[in-house]
DNA sequence: CGAATACTTGAGTTAAACTCACGCCATGCC
DNA sequence: GGCATGGCGTGAGTTTAACTCAAGTATTCG
């Protein structure tokens, strides 16, 4: 006995549909169920009550007098009840979503997909802010983040992982020696001017260590302040920079940029972060991130 | 996914608890669950609607804004619930319920036990019809019949089995050779003047069946048209006769009748019977009754 | 700082709910 | 009448949602 008080809500649910629709094959339909389930949260209900709620008459089934005041009285609640759910629900799926991340991100992959992310979640109000790590100090001025990094995470964080994150070295076919480079393997960049992002030294260790080369023999020439102006110069022909393989996959689509050597995988993440857990609107976005991602 | 557009009904009803007492401890007690059950419930609550409904503060919680709309909206549409299932259940339980049964029974043990059930279920109004078999045709008029029969029960009655019947020989102390009768075996009263119903001529070859005594050997010798008038003649020192076992019983205590070969059971159960099914009403006195036979 | 309190969470278990398959009954059609 | 059809009821077996348990985390208080 759940209560004595209150019988069991979903034996309600079933005989509000049973008695909506006259027949319990159709209320199991609309349910999803099988009519015998139907047929029995019915006759539990029936008992629970100590009266039954339909005549049976062969085939089909009435509503007695109790039947139909019950069935009004369950209308009612759960049509209430579906409202306020709903509007709960709209209100906060309607509400405009801020989503922040960093400049070159920013520039680079999240505008040219705007289009693409308006027309697939037409109900997500997207405001985009910019917001340099660390992204601690600011997530609190957001709804969410969208940044690369590696876990694990601060406690307290929701985290959706979107993708692994994938560098390689990328270089202008302007670039003196684009073509001889191009050719060759990966180590041949020891001779090189490096261009790398003064926020991330690691880059281009990293990215030795997993292709198997000494990090000493690299020579990082030129840092530039954001992944945004390194590629900027990369493009320019000034050097090769190293970028995650999304912010440079129009580019290398369209010959601006080349990546001879491929991309490899780093510790780090392409992640959707935010402070409050359990919004319908990130798990949304987060999916059609993740999507994205993948994609290329 | 029960339903796109209504949440798990037992998850709200949860919800409701815990937000009403302010703890998911409280709440879990009040539904006699674990405290883990209520998280659990109310955190599926939360991602179905894509948003947090409590703030957790360590030692706990307290309601978010749309916490306290769907708190509003729960207690609202349960108490509604609630309200009404009462009204229904009550409705049908202080309405008065028409009990049918024979003269006989009616007389000798119905009645002088209607104080004792008006005390045990005071929240039974109960109307008393006198009620000779065939008992099939006036099923209709009734609510509810108690009735000695031997299974099967004919199709569509809802009947509550209560005792099997037993039935014994009775004679009054003031019966000629009432003395030296009640220290012989039972074949003794092949030679006594045997009183029988006429409602049912099979009471004597059967008890004798059950004694192991040659059926042929009794000696029938006035027929009665009621038990009630077989039981008057016998306590008057007319005869032997035999009678199911609670019909007799006070006047077995009291002394005014005897039964020196005890009792045996037949085929026939004592029952409650109806033609409506889901009665709380014949449930509870059916429960009674059959603790009222048991103890005689 | 340790004890106490309250919620969370992962793993394992249980009881409610479901499916399946068959039976029954009434209706309608040949 | 005989048979097919549509709808409900029900017993047996299975799935799954919900629960318990136990361990973990965070906060408050003496």
């Amino acid at each position: 006995m759940p209560d004595r008080d209150l019988p069991s809500l979903n034996a309600m649910r079933a005989f509000e549909a049973a008695a909506r629709l006259g027949s319990m094959s159709l209320a199991a339909h609309e349910l999803h169920v099988t009519h015998g389930a139907v047929s029995r949260q019915v006759r539990t209900l029936e008992e629970a009550l100590g009266q039954p709620l339909f005549t049976r008459q062969g085939r089909g089934v009435v509503l007695t007098t109790t039947g139909q005041q019950l069935r009004e009285l369950c209308s009612a609640a759960f049509g209430q009840l579906r409202d306020g759910w709903l509007q709960l629900r709209n209100a906060q799926a309607s509400a405009a979503c801020v989503l922040g991340c960093s400049g070159s991100v920013l520039a680079r992959w999240v505008i040219p997909r705007l289009e693409r992310l308006r027309h697939d979640l037409p109900a997500l109000t997207l405001h985009l802010a910019v917001q340099e790590e660390p992204v601690a100090d600011h997530l609190a001025n957001v709804d969410a983040a969208l940044l690369l990094a590696a876990p694990p995470w601060p406690a307290g964080w929701q985290v959706h992982e979107l993708a692994p994150e994938r560098i390689g070295p990328v270089l202008s076919p302007r670039y003196p020696g684009a073509d001889r480079l191009r050719e060759q393997p990966a180590c041949a960049l020891c001779d090189e001017p490096l261009l790398h992002p003064a926020s991330r030294p690691q880059a281009w260790p990293e990215w030795a260590r997993a292709m198997g080369l000494p990090a000493e023999s690299l020579r990082q020439a030129q840092a530039l302040p954001h992944l945004y102006f390194l590629l900027e110069a990369a493009a320019a022909g000034l050097g090769v920079a190293i970028a995650p393989q999304p912010l440079v996959a129009d580019d290398l689509a369209s010959g601006r940029l080349l990546a001879p050597w491929g991309f490899c995988e780093t510790s780090a993440r392409w992640a959707l972060v935010s402070a409050r857990r359990d919004d319908a609107r990130l798990a949304a976005l987060a999916d059609w991130l993740h999507r994205e991602l993948a994609e290329t």
